[in-house]
DNA sequence: CTGAAAGCGCTTACAG
DNA sequence: CTGAAAGCGCTTACAG
């Protein structure tokens, strides 16, 4: 019941001072300490929460994020990245009482992210995902609104933006696969077009540099969709034209999961036969036969600082790096 | 950078009216057909964005909605269920213009929750994980905010809720695995402890009555986390104690994927040997091998029909159904 | 440091 | 149907 009906007049009323002086006294203004406390302790015993709505109004802050991911919602529910960095984006914004807007749109529709973005009232954004096109970019540099990428934005577009080390998680993983005396090492990537910047796959380099220092080449490799299906497929085609493959590095859990699958399916043993690495180490990581060793993704951190990067951004207008790039992490577990 | 500059008043100049009559124009007031099709079109061409600071502050309506999760930040954002009911309740509070605020805090902290709450200024609340305790019960009571769960609430609080239909999904899973001749089954549980109602799983009792419908009775019900490793213990309790158990319905993808791990382990053959079933088709369930054969949670019309209940409960403050439930699939892949 | 006043952008009785 | 006015709850120059 009781819900806001105390407002700041009344505090000020039980404080003995004018509600300008209260406002002051809750906030940064000055005040005398005296004051300060007299009018926090009276806003304390009326159970006083300020009224957002009236604070936005004055402030002309809304306290309003957009987060943009520009996939079709089917797609982005059913992906791990996206809803992963999504829960985090939430749990980081929360700490810092902003509110989340998603605005979760097809790449095609440009007109529809720009009512959307519109209509957020946001203060500034994040973005998890973006298909590049020049109309969406377009629209967001006219925003004028404070921006953050999750991930290397596409050339051209100079925004902030934080990533995990993907030359690092590559190394590392075919670190690992010379480590174990692996010799013919097959790489299976995600897509191509959403690689940063465009054309370097960053993990792919970070591996290629392993392998080199081990005086090897990648025997082979394949690009596709982040996805289980990709993984059988390449893994097949590759034990077909490469069956003397004994290392795998796969580009996501997801991909892993199928290359286990197919090696499975052809008699192969993992890690005996074949070890296979993977990168994310998200839910499926821990569900395959064997259990997936794969590179980890700091979504946390990441999260966090996209949040601080735009809280900056927000206030100060300026931000004095233009990325943030967190290690990543080796996790062993039984397939290398 | 043309932010927040045509109010309501350059719309109001511009069709040649007051500013009272664009606002009804604008929105469901009364307003001769010429007046508010003048009115529409200047806001068009001056691209009008309301501000929702301010219509907020006189409707008394904030459009914030908290999404309560009682576990820890850690645990919430590993968990598949809570992330994905999450994304999806961030999808259909987008179309409704909502904004969602993420109360996440351990079922300990009752100070917390109370004060998250009310600094929320939220209209209502979705329960999205609740870990039963008086004094969260008696905060959400005493918010008088409208509240609707997702999953059965405890017995005792009587919200209005989602949910889909555990005991088909129980049954679905107990007939598939009689009717492909299995005679020796084995469940494999969620904790008892989030059971609905207290004591209650529907998910188990579905699976019983399709046994009973073949003159069979579970050879053991096992217990436990819905997670990986309570999936591998139990099944290697039950090869040790049933080696003869020739069928397993396990409560989660997660619980079902360890155990798909431990048969493989123990050079059982899926689904020659033992054949399982599991419990959401999340991620987890395309990419085990085999694949999993599971029952899959309407995840989407979960968090929609959630949305719409709120949203109703705002505008008529009551609501006609005391629940909604959904039905769920059998999807079949491999392991069953 | 403090108070009185104006104003943020919208909506809603109140008269006409 | 329409206009003028008051008010939502807060903040911020402006005087003192």
């Amino acid at each position: 019941m009781a819900q806001q009906t105390v407002t700041i007049r009344d505090v000020a009323r039980r404080a003995g001072v004018a509600v300008s002086t209260a406002s002051r006294a809750l906030g940064e203004g000055s005040a005398s300490p005296t004051t300060r406390s007299k009018v926090r302790q009276a806003a304390q015993d009326l159970h006083f929460v300020p009224n957002m709505a009236a604070k936005q109004l004055t402030s002309g802050r809304s306290n309003i994020v957009a987060i943009v991911i520009t996939e079709s919602p089917d797609f982005a529910f059913r992906d791990a990245f996206i809803s992963d960095i999504v829960s985090r984006l939430m749990g980081s914004f929360s700490k810092a009482n902003l509110l989340p807007f998603l605005v979760l749109i097809a790449p095609t529709d440009a007109d529809g992210f720009m009512r959307l973005l519109r209509n957020s009232g946001a203060d500034g954004m994040v973005v998890v995902s973006f298909h590049y096109s020049k109309r969406f970019a377009t629209i967001i540099k006219a925003s004028g609104k404070p921006t953050v990428f999750v991930g290397k934005p596409p050339v051209g577009m100079n925004y902030p933006y934080v990533d995990p080390d993907q030359i690092q998680g590559g190394y590392l993983a075919g670190q690992l696969l010379t480590n174990h005396g692996r010799r013919h090492v097959v790489l299976i990537e995600g897509p191509v077009d959403m690689q940063s910047p465009a054309g370097k796959n960053l993990r792919t380099e970070g591996c290629v540099m392993a392998l080199g220092e081990a005086s090897l080449t990648p025997v082979d490799i394949l690009s596709g969709p982040y996805d289980f299906e990709h993984g059988i497929e390449a893994m097949n085609t590759i034990l077909d034209t490469h069956p003397e493959v004994d290392g795998v590095f796969a580009q996501s859990d997801q991909i892993a999961a199928g290359a286990l699958h197919a090696l499975h399916q052809r008699g192969k043993r993992v890690p005996r036969d074949v070890a296979v690495v993977g990168f994310d180490d998200f839910h499926v990581a821990s569900a395959t036969s064997p259990r997936l060793t794969t590179i980890a993704q700091p979504l946390t951190e990441l999260a966090q600082a996209a949040t601080d990067m735009l809280i900056h951004r927000l206030k100060a207008g300026e931000w004095k790096t233009t990325a943030q790039i967190f290690p990543v992490k080796l996790v062993m577990r039984e397939s290398a």
